[in-house]
DNA sequence: CTGAAAGCGCTTACAG
DNA sequence: CTGAAAGCGCTTACAG
């Protein structure tokens, strides 16, 4: 291994030229600076970058707490393409990434912290927030920068980037509610998530402020997986007094549903139309092309990126809460033709 | 920040003594050992991660070379359930994650070599390989620890984790030849990544075996998008002769195939039979179940990062070349219960 | 514009 | 079983 030493011997200067030469000090000559390259390139010298952490308090690296596996499995596409718009964007700005999982709640504290105080990284994306969380917490003492995708009651001043999601779901319900539907269910995901929260709060708002029915029994906060979509139909189609149309967390979940109905013989949109979250690549190939809020996942990774970055570099925030805005992408799913408006 | 010295001081011992007994160092008394443990966590001690990198010249971080966007956009549920396995395998040895993304051919080797020769990562996963990947090269030249997610016919003796590809499409063809099919197409992926030439070979073979025709037009190498298997059908459907069955490459493509020859009032699998590969969680949610070859994603990612931590650590490998097996997951989309056996 | 020196926080022969 | 010393590869006041 070459080393600003090695480099420094051949170029016949010191130790302490070569390393302003690389980071580009200005008070180093053209001449010696152009020498120093050349022997740089001659020698094949790249910077150890521990060292220069060492020395710098500063890493060049940002982390991604990645969530526990059962939450983990149903982001899936969601989650691949956040993580896409993060590394674009730390790539662009000369930032790694750096990965860790956490195997229990138990050691969840242990992980961050030997991140935090082993000065692992400068920074920590977290990629989903629960009621109370204790990484938030921690991190906060700490004093440590790091961005939440997501939304934090008990920390409103942290910085965090979310989609207004009870606006989204409210919208998602009001656009059912427009084409005259007046039974509407909601099938959720996690409950202990904030986002599944939101959601649904913006189903009950959107059912309220039109007045219509709103039933325990339409409500179904089942695990993350595409399965529980499927699960919940036959639940649904047996109620005396079934819902027209659904609210649906996921579009996973909506395959699920979709799937479940077919095979109890209903078809969407005729026995039941549907919206979902998150317009997955998928949503528009399904047999019944699912309307679905796009809630832009690339640009919540790049964004949350970008404002941790400047959190790193000390920089003011003209805003610490950043909302990426959404679109409903209506599709066949949600249209009834030939059901006329109330 | 709390070093080493520090606690040194606290415990009255010297620096030294403390690091052996963060090491685990077996000649520290047990006495002066419970100590230094009370003192470190009285004042919250962390190692750090850096200091320790720079005189150890080992990183407890593995990279991950993350493919270029283009392909990266295909590979989705693939992708992060193969993160999901190297990250999981990974923490459990101790190591950490470190991913970057190469932004155009052209830097691809730059982030390499950042990465290998600033010391930054103690050996790297490649999620794909294409033909005469100079990145490959690279690496063997400067002998780091590295295993492929995948198969290099040029590099035949690195380490590598893959599917038997060949033999997968060869079995999902003789599916559909056990069904009586004799006219059979092939959607391919990427024609530069060696994984879409191996499924295509295994294709072939299986025809050229029971001597059914192969023609140039059934084989569709598009790009790996699953509109390009929406594509794919008005062009096959209006053949004068066009294949009864698929071999698709991916099941994001098989998506949209379905998709198309749905729009295009076929219906499948009674006008065409489809068996796809990865077996993403959703085939089975498709509006008909798709046929797909489990490759082991998840086991591809958790083997790759086993065998490369044994590279790390100079351990012997008993073989070099790991083949993950695949199974075929027969449903609706290959099953034409009216077609009788030729 | 450049160099000598000290130091970042740790590890590890060497000596006892 | 423990400590003093040297060193990992870099940066950065300080001095000139």
């Amino acid at each position: 291994m070459v080393t600003i030493k090695d480099v420094a011997r051949v170029a016949g200067v010191s130790p302490s030229t070569v390393s302003r030469v690389v980071s580009g000090n200005p008070r180093i000559s053209t001449e010696t600076s152009r020498k120093v390259k050349e022997i740089m390139e001659q020698l094949g010298y790249h910077p150890n970058v521990m060292a220069k952490s060492l020395v710098s308090k500063t890493t060049q690296t940002l982390g991604i707490l990645l969530p526990r596996p059962a939450e983990e499995l149903f982001l899936n596409f969601f989650f691949g393409e956040l993580i896409r718009g993060i590394v674009t964007q730390a790539t662009r700005a000369g930032y790694d990434m750096l990965m860790t999982t956490v195997t229990s709640d138990h050691d969840e504290l242990e992980t961050i912290s030997r991140l935090v105080r082993g000065s692992r990284v400068d920074g920590l994306i977290l990629l989903s927030s629960r009621k109370n969380d204790p990484v938030i917490a921690f991190l906060q003492a700490h004093n440590f920068p790091f961005v939440l995708i997501g939304r934090s009651d008990e920390f409103p001043d942290i910085i965090s980037i979310d989609n207004n999601n009870v606006q989204a779901a409210y919208e998602a319900t009001n656009h059912l509610i427009a084409q005259g539907h007046e039974r509407i269910g909601f099938v959720s995901g996690p409950p202990n998530l904030v986002v599944s929260q939101d959601r649904l709060a913006g189903y009950h708002q959107a059912l309220k402020e039109a007045k219509l029915p709103s039933k325990q029994e339409w409500i179904l906060e089942g695990d993350v997986l595409q399965e529980s979509g499927f699960r919940a139909m036959s639940f649904f189609m047996s109620l005396p007094d079934r819902p027209s149309a659904l609210v649906v967390y996921d579009d996973l979940i909506a395959f699920g549903v979709l799937r479940g109905l077919t095979e109890l013989g209903y078809s969407v949109p005729s026995d039941m139309c549907l919206v979902s979250f998150n317009n997955i690549p998928l949503s528009e190939l399904a047999s019944t092309p699912i309307s679905s809020i796009d809630i832009g996942t690339y640009q919540l990774g790049y964004t949350a990126t970008q404002s941790l970055l400047r959190a790193v570099h000390g920089e003011p925030l003209s805003q610490n809460q950043i909302v990426i805005p959404h679109r409903l992408i209506v599709r066949e799913s949600s249209i009834q033709p030939n059901l006329k408006r109330t």
